[in-house]
DNA sequence: CTAGGGTTAG
């Protein structure tokens, strides 16, 4: 019977097993290329796997169970078909134990019901997660003499990939006399499913060698586990090649693998192609640039799909959101509040809801939103946390993590980066190494880069600098740009030019166009008058050819967005603006106001004149929400750079002055201006 | 018997 097997059938029965992933560039490229003999059949594809572990699970003890031996006398007759219909009556009414009965009884007897009888068997075993059952099912089906037909193989795979025992479902497949297109699919949709993606695709390998052409199952499957451009290229090529391209599906799969790569505008190209239209392409090319934060064109993209007549459900609302978040456009983003009304109870999408009031400043609206979340995932609880420390609530957010550990999921490690910013924004020092400490001990979450950068800059804040570079060596990470940047950050707020100009260095070798280290850098230097190294820095930077990002501020006004860019005098009122601006400055420095003109320095590509600070994109905004905007409204406006001492210590002050709310989001931070304070606490 | 889109930080 051996020899049977090795003359015979062996090329069928190779096993699919992978070959590690250093062992060859591209498997995938290669196949496809040489593609075009897919009728061929290819039998040489043993050799490399034959030392696999998998094939210790292929023991000739074990293939008797297979029906290679091709003799099919050996067939038992099949069950009377009273059996037959007595198990298809219990499975249909899902009367699991006593079709299971059945079993015992065909079993005793050494009959076998017909294969749709036991699919159903096999589904009703899936109904009820009844693993042990469908075991057992497994082993009757290959008990003595019953050839199982690739369908019913097919369905017991597919049952051990929805029990999540991946290996079992590989076995059964690696021994599988024929695999048809589905078997392949069923596998690779297993393993692209639970992100083994180097499987997925190596399968697909092995399946145009064994001469099975894909179809858009196997292709919408396979592309979700594409890691490469190059192989992602292939495919498509392959795709259109069969004519596979039109396919929603494959469409689908098609653009979100793109955007996945960052291919925004191959991930266009392919929505653009789209004749026939499907309301999830719309939804897979809006999430793609809602996700790459290009809100605008995500917005714009919804109103065509509306316009093109397609409704929105959670996935576009969800989206949506996130392109409301992305702008802060906190109104658009109350109007689509009302449309997520109709699906209360969606997890994803009022999670994407509440970090859009958090992101938006609208802690009140979050608040409420989380308060009234039947379900909350360790998301909601991470969003609210964090939502709560950025806009400066720290003692909220850390109660709220306090019930989280009493009655909210486990936490995770994007949960604690909220709890040590919420630390940090408080200046509690000891707290936060509490914290961190227990990150790992208490919660098995390993600190990574991000979790030291806010201990960093914890311990930033409260001037605690030789603990920074102590702690800063203790990193079981490489600093990077921003671990350097949170230092310096901390040498500019101490005034510590020696342990600066280190930082700087440090950040300019990463990174020789870092403007923000040369703009830190020279204000630094500007703080202590040391005007020959302000000269060094800005030659520098000129010498490569750096410019500072203009500084630009936006406002949300009656539904419309107003800009304020630097230097920039096309507003229509901006001639009204300035006149007011001087006004309050007038009143302010009655009050005490002096200007801070050392950041004068932070524009330093700009003109050099004493009062082009006064003209700094966010007093423009501020100066115009206080125009325009009754005086109950909270003024929000959205920045693309830090906000400078000098427009801090004004927008305090005029908050104060004019009884106003001022919320000023910086790409990091949340600013709350209230009767003359900030919820920063002075440290940005 | 096999296939799709959405959420937190940086």
């Amino acid at each position: 019977m051996l020899k049977l097997i090795a003359s015979s059938r062996i090329h069928r029965l190779h096993p699919t097993v992978l070959r590690p992933a250093h062992d060859s560039a591209s498997p995938l490229l290669k196949v496809l290329s040489s593609l075009g003999g897919l009728s061929r059949r290819n039998t040489d594809v043993g050799g490399s796997i034959q030392k696999s572990k998998h094939l210790l699970l292929l023991q000739p003890t074990t293939l008797h169970h297979c029906s290679y031996s091709g003799n099919s006398s050996l067939v038992s007759s099949h069950s009377l078909p009273t059996e037959t219909e007595s198990l298809l009556n219990f499975c249909h009414q899902r009367d699991l134990p006593r079709a299971m009965h059945v079993l015992d009884a065909m079993e005793r007897r050494r009959v076998w019901a017909d294969a749709i009888a036991y699919s159903e068997l096999i589904k009703c075993c899936l109904a009820h997660g009844a693993v042990k059952e469908g075991k057992r099912v497994h082993r009757h089906i290959f008990s003595n003499g019953y050839h199982p037909k690739t369908f019913l193989i097919n369905t017991l795979i597919n049952m051990y990939v929805k029990f999540n025992l991946l290996e079992e479902a590989h076995v059964l497949f690696d021994k599988m006399p024929e695999r048809n297109v589905v078997s392949w699919t069923t596998m690779i949709s297993a393993y692209s499913n639970a992100k083994l993606n180097d499987r997925a695709v190596r399968l697909l390998v092995f399946m145009f060698r064994d001469g099975v052409m894909p179809n858009m199952f196997t292709f919408s499957s396979v592309l979700r586990a594409c890691e490469r451009l190059s192989d992602l290229k292939q495919l498509h090529s392959c795709i259109m090649k069969v004519g596979l391209e039109s396919d929603v599906f494959v469409r689908s799969a098609l653009i979100d693998v793109y955007s996945k790569l960052g291919e925004l505008l191959e991930a266009s190209s392919v929505f653009c192609e789209m004749v026939t239209g499907d309301s999830v392409v719309w939804n897979s090319i809006i999430a793609a640039f809602a996700q790459h934060s290009d809100g605008d064109e995500a917005l714009h993209l919804y109103k065509s799909m509306s316009r093109a007549g397609f409704r929105s459900d959670q996935s576009t609302l969800t989206s949506i959101l996130r392109a409301c978040t992305s702008l802060s456009l906190l109104e658009l983003g109350r109007q689509v509040h009302v449309l997520v009304l109709k699906f209360d109870q969606d997890l994803i999408l009022n999670n994407a809801l509440l970090d859009m009031y958090c992101k938006c400043g609208s802690l009140e609206d979050a608040k409420l939103i989380f308060n009234r979340m039947t379900k909350k995932d360790v998301i909601s609880w991470s969003t609210m946390i964090a939502g709560l420390a950025q806009n400066g609530f720290s003692m909220e957010a850390l109660n709220l993590f306090e019930s989280m550990k009493v009655k909210g999921p486990k936490p995770n490690h994007i949960t604690f980066i909220g709890i040590l910013f919420a630390c940090s924004h408080a200046g509690l020092v000891s707290e936060g190494w509490i914290y961190f400490r227990s990150m790992k001990n208490l919660y098995g979450v390993d600190p990574e880069r991000e979790h030291y950068g806010c201990m960093l800059d914890l311990l930033g804040r409260a001037g605690m600098l030789d603990d920074m570079v102590k702690l800063i060596h203790e990193m079981n990470c490489e600093p990077d740009v921003v671990t350097w940047r949170t230092l310096l950050d901390a040498c500019r707020a101490r005034q510590n030019v020696d342990l600066a100009t280190y930082a700087a260095k440090k950040i300019l070798k990463l990174d020789p166009h870092d403007t923000g280290a040369y703009v830190l850098l020279s204000n630094i230097y500007a703080t202590s008058k040391r005007w020959n190294e302000v000269a060094e820095v800005r030659k520098a930077m000129k010498i490569r050819g750096i410019r500072k990002e203009p500084g630009c501020s936006w406002i949300e006004v009656n539904k419309q967005i107003h800009a304020f860019i630097l230097g920039d005098k096309s507003h229509p009122q901006i001639d009204e603006i300035n006149r007011q601006l001087n006004l309050f400055i007038c009143r302010l420095t009655g009050a005490g106001y002096v200007p801070d003109t050392n950041f004068v320095l932070q524009d330093l590509e700009g003109e050099q004149r004493e009062d082009s600070l006064r003209y700094h994109s966010e007093k423009l905004a501020i100066v115009f929400g206080i125009m325009s905007c009754p005086k109950e409204k909270t003024i929000r406006i959205w920045k693309n750079l830090k906000i400078c001492g000098d427009c801090h210590k004004f927008a305090k002050l005029i908050a104060k002055l004019e009884q106003r709310h001022i919320v000023i989001r910086d790409p990091i931070r949340y600013h709350h201006f209230r009767d003359g304070v900030c919820s920063c606490g002075d440290y940005w």
